[in-house]
DNA sequence: TCTGATTAGGATATTATCATCCGAATAACC
DNA sequence: GGTTATTCGGATGATAATATCCTAATCAGA
């Protein structure tokens, strides 16, 4: 579901994350405190301050830090700069299929991708560092009985 | 969600199934018919075929039929070959993470994928054929105010 | 102003996934 | 038995994801 390197950037910015008074961390230390190989996470961070989610200082002393507050920063965000999750528009039964009155097979791909997405839009960095009830991860949980088929 | 490969795979059998008193269907022909590339959709059945999912015979007047019951081959069985959807044990919080009493990042990413595994479980082929109601699809909408947190 | 620490960015290597090619083996039909 | 249609399996090629390398640009501190 998350790609090698979307899981990467969660990492690094739960790390920062947990650094209180939004202190500068060099993406070395980042790298190597959480055994990514550092090269290549030093690519990722450069990736998310462009996005304004890390803010950066170069030289000495200097390093990242989260620039969002982290309960208004979704998994979604992080993750969708390293991966797409638009859902593909090719239908499951091969036939031209319209969009509009899409068959059943199609109805049901695009509802696991809008369910898994709306997991990833739903949950914030602060959810996964808080031991916050599961929230909308319950209504994942397998279905109760009078909902299964 | 799915790999190119998983969709492939899907159509294939979904195209196979179409075909009512489990006719035998050439690789190419449900290539063409699905538009599908030919020399790499034999790959993929050969290998549903090993997994016992079709049934073959080479020759002429031979192809590919399904082996298996739609009602009781789920998306999971069918996806599995190709692409591992086990949940991985590395800690997104990096230190390392008694697996008993996991970190709430760890579990949540844990309930991700089971969630994402348990939709692929409930799902049938014939699911996907017939139109039947959502069902287990029903509990991944937008959850109701009450549980949202 | 020099030096060391650090991000920025381009180029390249490595690996996995997706795709193609080719020579068999097998079965139906004439 | 020969011919044609088809699956099977191995080898190879293309593309995308992952990872590394190298050279700047920038900043703090001596």
């Amino acid at each position: 579901m998350l790609s090698q390197t979307g899981v990467y950037a969660l990492q690094a910015l739960l790390h920062l994350a947990s650094h209180r008074n939004g202190a500068q961390v060099p993406a070395a230390a980042v790298a190597r405190e959480l055994g990514i190989p550092g090269t290549y996470l030093a690519k990722v961070l450069q990736r998310l301050a462009r996005e304004g989610i890390l803010g950066s200082t170069r030289g000495a002393r200097g390093g990242y830090r989260l620039a969002v507050d982290p309960s208004s920063l979704t998994v979604a965000r992080v993750v969708t700069p390293f991966q797409d999750f638009r859902a593909p528009d090719a239908c499951l039964l091969g036939g031209p299929c319209n969009p509009l009155e899409p068959c059943t097979a199609h109805a049901r791909r695009s509802a696991w991708n809008a369910a898994a997405l709306d997991i990833l839009e739903k949950t914030t960095l602060a959810d996964l560092l808080s031991g916050a009830p599961l929230g909308s991860l319950r209504s994942l949980a397998y279905p109760t009985s009078e909902e299964s088929r």
